[in-house]
RNA sequence: GGAGAGGUGGCUGAGUGGUUGAAAGCACCGCACUCGAAAUGCGGCAUACGUGAAAGCGUAUCGGGGGUUCGAAUCCCCCCCUCUCCGCCA
């Protein structure tokens, strides 16, 4: 969600900003010019709207003094008045919600348009542009590396065909020493976070309401991205009843006034009271529609949208600036872009688990916590002894909410190639304004937009794979991690037949 | 799932169609009194948006949305949430 406040201050910036994120500059130029404008129309209707309602509130306070002193005939004058202005009021105040919408609503301009870059982050198209900024560790030297998938199923701990027989593709099933593997990783990370870097376990919602989404940036663009369930429960009679009443009721007025100068027959009258209620059995259907939607969750793809939302519609003190959150949680992707990517194996999967940072900062905070985030994930890889790169993303490939991101990448001997395993984001204020979530100095007025940092320490899922191919050996044989081993009850090998 | 009660400013809580943005109390801030504090007295004390150089002015907001009305915290409808009892359940 932008400032328009601040965009109508600095136009270029926004201009240079979206300029640089997949829209040329003729059309980020004229994105800002159709905003500008819609601003400017939709302040004139306000201002129209806020006189007419000055003016009636005028009306109105006499209408109630003309009244008690019973002049009943100065009431009707200035009754007549207020009905004069009806028309502005309602023409302007129709405008001005429709323009409020097109610009700052839910599925508004302003709403769907990417974060600005952060001055420092490269120009770029995509992710052949990002910027390598460190390396640690060397590549391990394995002749002939195996894959996730190979090692798994030699080891008879990981079974895709029995994960699709009951999911279908891109599930799948860990057992024994693996399916704890898991698990430690899990814990391992999780203890890491909450012992040594100062983040608070949370244990959140993985289902969440369409407002906890749209404040994350899910929602309205990527919807197609999410899992979304709706309870099965229908709505009560009495609810359908009260609906219908509504809607008849509606009708009926409609139809009695449509008529009220041609009264001829009772029948007249009552085929288009029929033919009014018919027209509105669909507007009823689409009413019961939106009550489902109302009612419907949504599968959460990142605990980011949890942990974030924690402070959604809040006031936090910056006394307790910054919050520092992490969970251990499922996450639910439908990877409906993804056809074709990444079909072998689990690096791309529809359910994963992944132990999520988020911080909540005060705006002057969240630079330096973008730092502290990315030293927080890279220690998981450094204690496994991974060898990974960080990657500072270009303006191309950063996601919709991020001002600046550095990705992790971890080393995969099967692949010879660095795959992400953690993306780390600063997005300023941008979810803040979504969600209205500010902050306050004790005993000072005003509040500002406090700013959210999120990311991943680690997928614990791509953190399996790398673990399985870095330390596998020629007999099929896993190495566990030192770190890993008392999570393991000193396991020392994942091994066939154990 | 059934029956019922409720959601008002930082908090408690009054208000059931007309100068009510909203009584009163608490909390908080300023001033007076005091050597200082307490107590007491007086005054102040919401947010967002629009407009304006500013002071200010205007509009909206009593869980959210819609409706009735010249006028809604107050009446009607829908949604969300909280609480109580019963039922069911990991």
């Amino acid at each position: 969600m932008h400032d328009i406040r601040a965009l109508r201050d600095d136009p270029a910036a926004y201009v240079r900003g979206w300029s640089s994120r997949g829209m040329t500059v003729e059309q980020a130029d004229q994105q800002v010019k159709d905003i500008l404008a819609l601003d400017e129309r939709l302040r004139a209707a306000q201002t129209a709207v806020q006189a007419a309602q000055s003016q009636r509130n005028d009306a109105s306070k006499q209408i109630g003094q003309a009244k008690a002193r019973k002049d009943e005939a100065e009431a009707a004058r200035l009754m007549a008045h207020v009905e004069t202005l009806k028309k502005t009021l309602e023409e302007q105040g129709e405008l001005e919600r429709t323009l409020k919408e097109e610009l700052s609503g839910t599925g508004g301009v302003l709403a769907s348009l990417p974060n600005l870059p952060a001055e420092d982050v490269p120009a770029g198209a995509d992710e052949d542009e990002n910027v390598e900024i460190r390396r640690y560790g060397e590549p391990f030297a394995i002749s002939a590396p195996k894959d996730h998938v190979d090692l798994g199923e030699g080891l008879a701990m990981l079974d895709f065909e029995a994960a699709g027989r009951m999911s279908g593709s891109r599930f799948t099933v860990l057992k024994k020493d693996l399916a704890r593997l898991e698990r430690a990783l899990g814990q391992f990370m999780l203890d890491m976070q909450t012992l040594e870097h100062g983040y608070t376990e949370v244990s959140p919602p993985l289902l969440v309401r369409d407002e906890a989404m749209f404040g994350t940036g899910q929602l309205p663009k990527f919807e197609e991205d999410l899992f979304s369930v709706v309870p099965l429960t229908q709505l009560s009679d009495d609810e359908k009843f009260a609906l219908h009443r509504a809607q008849i009721e509606k009708a009926g007025r409609q139809a009695a006034s449509d008529l009220s100068d041609d009264l001829t027959s009772a029948s007249t009258i009552a085929k288009a009271v029929a033919q009014s209620i018919e027209v509105n059995e669909a507007d009823s259907r689409e009413t019961l529609r939106h009550i489902d939607i109302r009612r419907r969750h949504w599968l959460i793809p990142t605990a980011e949208v949890s942990l974030t939302n924690l402070v959604r519609e809040q006031i936090t003190p910056e006394e307790e600036l910054p919050l520092r959150l992490t969970a251990l949680t499922p996450c639910f992707r439908s990877e409906a872009g993804a056809s074709g990517r990444d079909t072998r194996g689990m690096i791309r999967q529809h359910q994963f688990y992944k132990v999520e940072l988020v911080a909540i900062t005060a705006p002057e905070q969240s630079n330096d916590e973008h730092e502290r985030m990315i030293a927080n994930a890279e220690a998981v890889l450094k204690a496994l002894e991974l060898p990974f790169r960080a990657m500072q993303l270009c303006t191309g490939d950063m996601g919709f909410s991020a001002r600046r991101t550095v990705d992790l990448e971890v080393w995969l001997p099967s692949q010879g190639r660095y795959r992400e395993i953690s993306s780390i984001s600063n997005c300023g204020d941008f979810q803040a304004r979504r969600m209205d979530a500010r902050c306050q100095k004790r005993g000072e007025k005003g509040t500002r937009f406090v700013h959210t940092l999120n990311g991943s320490g680690l997928a614990v899922g791509r953190t399996l794979v790398a673990v399985l191919e870095n330390y596998q050996d020629e007999g099929g044989r896993v190495f566990i991690p030192e770190v890993l081993q008392p999570y393991m009850g000193g396991l020392t090998h994942l091994e066939p037949d154990a």
